[in-house]
RNA sequence: GAUCUCGUAGCUCAGUCGGUAGAGCAUUUGACUUUUAAUCAAAGGGUCCCGGGUUCGAGCCCCGGCGGGAUCACCA
């Protein structure tokens, strides 16, 4: 492996540390009791009549963190080490950190030579002392005691800031970035703080689905045949069973099984596999909140995913007003409701209701919408919503009602002949969820299968299996219920106000580095 | 998969008409006991993504490849 010089001093300093007999990698607990945001915030001193300081607090620090910058001052030195919670300034003396009598012979070789030759940005330390705060105003600890943790031999990118707060020399490449998202942690806060906002998320949508009594469940990855969507799987193979197994596309069919089981509300948080294309809104592993509700129908499912959008939208950001590029979007429930045909109208000024193929596909054409023989009434309806009225749909709103054709698992509308009782959340012009009243007549739902086999025997890569094992299931009696689909890292890049989907995941997939 | 675009020091970036490879930070050496993008003085550091071609001469022009980003197609 070729070193860069950097890298060749960090692992001579490594050797000269051991020299000293000093341990790099020490192996014991540091006994931290106090953190770098919490002491900046609440540390507080007053300053006597005599002009002196009395120190009120934080008078005992051990904190750990990793070296950031140093500065130094000739005897003394400062540095900023950086914990979980942020940064906080060190400063170091050189008598107070020598060995021997003070009054006699005093070596200083742990301040001169371990400390300010040896350490480099980027390791561990641990450090005790007690907080002050200096003549420009930077609350900082005091440090009576040092110990390196753990040695790093790579030099981190150094990123400055200035008072205020122009940022210099960021770590911005993108493939550097996803690839090193650990560097990408360390030296820009900003995502960190993304992350911590998915986290409280997640942790949201988790409270408001347990306090109204729905059970987290976990159903297989591994699907001999993977239902509940349109996509094409990624196929691997079980060696001991020697039969090919699917990475799940979606969790759908499990979920129903276990409400026909009897339980009533069940929910999973699913990673799904896609064999598809990647770009900034789709990643090949993502994840999909479902749940679905016996004895509800898609009206009940529009009132309760408002519901949780807004506490969603103020647990994670504390307002229901969320900034999203240069939009405010508003998640204060209700949320608007329009079927996908008065939306059709609505932007193309054709009522297209009643309309057969034929003259749906006038309409396309009519309106510069490439068509094909292969597309049926349904996806004709499909093409004019998505090329001429979904991005128009900033605010959340709920489109409603769509054609039957595109929705297997759906339960036909109760009123209207065609469609199906399923909606979409629309937000910012983009599909954020998908509710179904859903289909429990295993007689129709067995006809719907083989309505997508003849699809698949037609070339469809996308069409449904059929999953024989999911209509006995529904033949035992399956309760009338609604579910929906959420898809988590995009509401994440709504409430983090982030463009592509690889800044919402840590790891998001790459072509393999060559090393 | 298609089109456009980018790839130069550890990081962020300049590099003119094709003529000896540049800056800031980081690193090394020295000064400085309340600094904070610390400052001051000096020094070192390069497979210019890879492979071909044109040329007396290529970081720069041409061809091919690899990797990233953006747009589009498919999809959530």
């Amino acid at each position: 492996m070729q070193l860069s010089e950097q890298e060749i001093v960090r692992r001579e300093n490594l050797q000269k540390i051991r020299e000293m007999g000093i341990d790099p990698y020490p192996p014991e607990a540091w006994p931290i009791n106090a953190y770098a945001a919490a002491i900046k915030a609440n540390y507080q001193e007053e300053v006597l009549e005599d002009g002196t300081k009395n120190r009120l607090n934080y008078q005992d620090v051990c904190v750990a963190g990793r070296i950031m910058a140093q500065r130094e001052a000739g005897k003394a030195m400062f540095m900023n080490i950086q914990d979980s919670t942020g940064q906080i300034q060190l400063y170091l003396r050189r008598n107070e950190l020598a060995a021997g009598d003070p009054a006699g012979e005093q070596d200083f070789s742990f301040f001169d030579v371990l400390i300010k030759k040896l350490l480099d940005i980027g390791d561990f330390i641990g450090v005790k002392g007690y907080v002050f705060n200096t003549k420009t105003g930077e609350t900082s600890i005091h440090v009576t005691e040092l110990k390196l943790l753990a040695k790093a031999l790579r030099p981190l990118p150094v990123v400055k800031k200035d008072a205020e707060g122009n940022v210099f020399d960021a770590f911005t490449d993108p493939e550097l970035r996803y690839r090193m998202r650990y560097v990408d942690l360390i030296v820009n806060p900003e995502v960190k703080e993304t992350f911590l906002k998915r986290t409280k998320m997640i942790a949201s949508i988790r409270q408001f689905l347990n306090e109204r009594g729905a059970l987290e469940v976990d159903t297989p990855v591994l699907q001999a045949i993977p239902g509940g969507a349109a996509a094409r799987p990624f196929i691997t193979h079980h060696n001991a069973l020697d039969i090919p197994l699917y990475l799940r596309i979606a969790n759908e069919l499990y979920l129903k099984r276990l409400i026909v089981g009897g339980f009533e509300w069940v929910y999973e948080f699913s990673r799904n596999f896609r064999n598809e294309g990647m770009d900034r809104t789709h990643n090949p592993e993502f994840t999909v909140l479902e749940f679905y509700t016996a004895y509800k129908d898609y009206f009940w499912m529009m009132e309760t995913t408002e519901k949780m959008m807004e506490k969603v939208a103020l647990d994670t950001c504390g307002t229901t007003d969320v900034q999203v590029g240069d939009k405010v979007l508003s998640f204060k429930a209700p949320f608007k409701r329009v079927s996908i045909l008065e939306a059709i109208q609505e932007h193309t000024g054709i009522d297209v209701s009643g309309m057969d193929e034929a003259g749906l596909r006038d309409v396309c054409k009519k309106l510069h919408i490439a068509v094909d023989n292969s597309m049926g009434k349904g996806k004709l309806i499909d093409e004019l919503f998505s090329e001429k009225a979904e991005k128009h749909y900033i605010q959340p709103t709920f489109i409603t009602d769509y054609p039957v054709e595109m929705s297997p698992l759906t339960k036909r509308h109760r009123s209207k002949p065609g469609l199906v009782e399923r909606f979409e959340l629309m937000v910012n012009g983009k599909e954020v969820a998908n509710a179904y009243t859903e289909l429990n007549d295993p007689i129709d739902q067995r006809e719907r299968f083989e309505e997508q086999a003849r699809l698949m025997e037609r070339g469809d890569d996308e069409a449904m299996f059929i999953d024989h094992d999911f209509l006995r299931a529904m033949e035992y009696g399956m309760p009338p219920m609604s579910g929906i689909g959420f898809g988590i890292d995009r509401l994440v890049m709504l409430f983090a106000n982030q463009a592509s989907i690889q800044e919402v995941l840590f790891f998001p997939q790459m072509r393999p580095e060559v090393f």
